[in-house]
DNA sequence: CGTGAAAACGTGACGCA
DNA sequence: TGCGTCACGTTTTCACG
């Protein structure tokens, strides 16, 4: 079920295009790869079956929510052990602020991607959600100053 | 244009709905949400144009590529300075393992999200991208061992 | 994997509040 | 000004070769 998938040319080209564009239309889509656009529908079909295509997000600008400032928020769990961790990771998720979860090895349990309205806004987002919490051991905050996105994520070699 | 947008309880319900899945047919969309399918096609050229929407990307299963493992590495470049940080930035997003990078104040500059194969390939990554950089003055890596996507970011009250 | 036809959809013009 | 109705051209989608 988690294992790798065997992507033909024609498959990665497919994945190539829709990730630059997710609505793309089979028809242009077939133009450009040259196939029937039957054959894209039954490619992009099956990538989604075989679980590579994972769903279509929209991405949205977080400064033209009213979120302008994001930060990344390195979170200790003491003890870090199953009864605290569940519900910590279902508590920020669940926060309307949380962009990104990550449980990660070393000092810092957790990296969260936050996007908030302004300073005074995370300082309560910290507060009143993390230290506040006897689980949270600590918080390190590190605002971000500008983010990019990379390439397509695509197979190697 | 940075500026925040009004957004009524329609353009949230548009946008919540297209979050899930963002190739929603603007007919299914006018029947969740209660107006007419030009209107929602209206409102999602609006959000488009005002910049809310940024693009409609493909949500991949890095696994199933045959990039099973994740890692963050943290980055200090020195000096931190334009004429490095520029071209180290590029270099970063040009390589096919990462996913995202953010500029983060606190001792580390740099936070690269990569997905490789395994083990051995991340640490080829690290050594021959990162480390053997004259610009890099540390790389700190850690594993993922689980993340999490958030709820749709949606704009405060 | 391509063809073709039927159904569904996107999109613009127009009229109404 | 913004929304709904309608209609046309396009796209999706399916059975079949």
């Amino acid at each position: 079920m988690s294992d790798s998938v065997v992507l033909d040319p024609v498959d990665l080209h497919i994945l190539r295009l829709l990730q630059n564009d997710a609505r793309t239309t089979y028809r242009d889509l077939a133009a450009e790869v040259g196939v029937a656009p039957s054959t894209c529908l039954d490619r992009v079909a099956r990538l989604r079956r075989s679980g590579v295509i994972l769903g279509n997000a929209l991405r949205l600008d977080p400064a033209k929510l009213g979120r302008g400032l994001e930060a990344l928020l390195l979170v200790q769990v003491r003890p870090h052990r199953r009864e605290l961790i569940g519900p910590f990771v279902e508590r920020v998720r669940a926060l309307p602020e949380s962009r990104a979860l990550f449980h990660l090895t070393g000092p810092d349990d957790y990296l969260v991607h936050v996007a908030v309205a302004d300073t005074a806004d995370l300082q309560r987002l910290v507060l009143d959600e993390f230290t506040s919490r006897r689980e949270v051991a600590r918080v390190e905050t590190r605002l971000v100053f500008q983010q990019w996105e990379c390439g397509p994520l695509l197979p190697p070699g």
